[in-house]
DNA sequence: ACCCATGGCGTAACGCTGTTAACTATATGA
DNA sequence: TCATATAGTTAACAGCGTTACGCCATGGGT
């Protein structure tokens, strides 16, 4: 039995050596950039050895971002004890998903900038990048409760904020080049303006006009 | 001097071709999917005959994104004739530059979901993306100027609009498989909380409490 | 003590990719 | 008519993710 231990242990070390190296490379590389038999050097083993311990090079990817984004949940759900306003802890919550992103752009891309394909709709409950959404669900739902903000349908509000940090952290990360203004300004600009904004639907919850008639054709996507 | 200009004609046809063919396909499946020798396929000639009239692939593709969003930038540049106040104006371009996306989600993401390599930093001054980006700045200040919004920096302001709004497209494109709300309702949402956010600065431009400590490692980027 | 099965790993290869070098055929201008 | 330029092709290269297969040390059964 004692030898068999020692095998496993073996196992699960060299999975972790794999994680590790492909891990550093994929964070310094970017996924595409990043091949089997780097990684394979890295660790000094066949490239082929990596895949007794993972499917293919996607699935090593996505377990590099698991781990990567338990962090940011186990970060946003010790954040929910700490002393605060519901207010305030929306807006924690919202700018650590920010800082997360811009710490770790390559699994942030990887999870939440894959250009995913059209036909399988990847299964989405209990998705890694799906729990976070759900943290910052659950502050927004506090907000409500606690009368400081209203809305006519959490969800709703829920993915408008999450789409608008999204784009933050999405631009910041990826279009280096574009003349930002200084990042912490900008976030908080952002969160300004949203907070501001869904505090002010509480007296007038229909700003908008009935919209203008420019239909859109129905969109035909993918990639 | 007629038989040289059909010479040139006929490569102008072949290159219009080769664009056709290509934006086709990158529009049913994707830039990674597609490869050279499926477009030549469709267009009958060998492979390397499109290497007469583009660079790489990247420059092939890039050439079909600039021509797809000289639309975008065509369409927001005529609704500014348009009547209408200049909140209606921005809202107007705002809603706009997301449904465009909807529609061409290929070319967009090919533009801003570019996960660009942290080296070069791609000039941006006038870049295709840049000057669609330009034409919400020119309508957010116009509404700066007629006193409806205000803020500190205009630049600012604009990056978290078009920070939001990339968000949604982004987010709308790429996550399918995600239980979103009816795209038009929360779009409008989003639209009405961000254009609510920004007049209510009018009344108080500071809203954000100090920022608490909560200072993120400075981030080590790539990809 | 021997044998065989099993697990862990490497070698070689497949089919694919983007891209380039070298070649051919056609048509032009002198 | 001959040289030259142009437009296109064929063949190949280097690299990719991935798989089939062979090797060898170890472990348990007899």
């Amino acid at each position: 039995m004692g030898v068999s231990d020692r095998r496993t242990r073996h196992r699960v070390n060299l999975r972790r050596e794999i994680l590790d190296a492909a891990s550093q490379l994929f964070v310094e590389e970017g996924y595409q950039r990043v091949t089997m038999r780097r990684i394979a050097e890295r660790i000094e083993y066949s490239p082929t050895t990596i895949y007794l311990y993972f499917k293919d090079k996607a699935e090593l990817f996505q377990a590099i971002c698991e781990e990567t984004f338990s962090q940011l949940t186990g970060t946003l759900e010790r954040l929910e004890a700490a002393p605060g306003t519901p207010l305030a802890h929306l807006r924690e919550g919202l700018q650590t998903y920010i800082d997360f992103g811009l710490q770790h752009p390559a699994h942030y891309a990887a999870t939440f900038l894959r250009t995913t394909k059209g036909g399988e709709a990847s299964h989405y409950d209990g998705s890694i990048g799906a729990r976070a959404v759900d943290t910052l669900r659950q502050r927004a739902a506090a907000c409500v409760e606690s009368g400081d903000i209203h809305t006519t349908n959490i969800d709703m509000t829920t993915q408008a904020l999450w789409a608008s940090i999204h784009g933050l952290t999405a631009l910041l990360t990826t279009e280096h080049g574009f003349p930002f203004v200084a990042p912490k300004v900008l976030i908080d600009h952002l969160l300004d303006v949203l907070i501001a904004g869904l505090r002010s639907q509480i007296a007038a919850p229909r700003t908008s006009p009935p919209r203008p008639a420019h239909t859109p054709k129905p969109f035909s996507f993918i990639d």
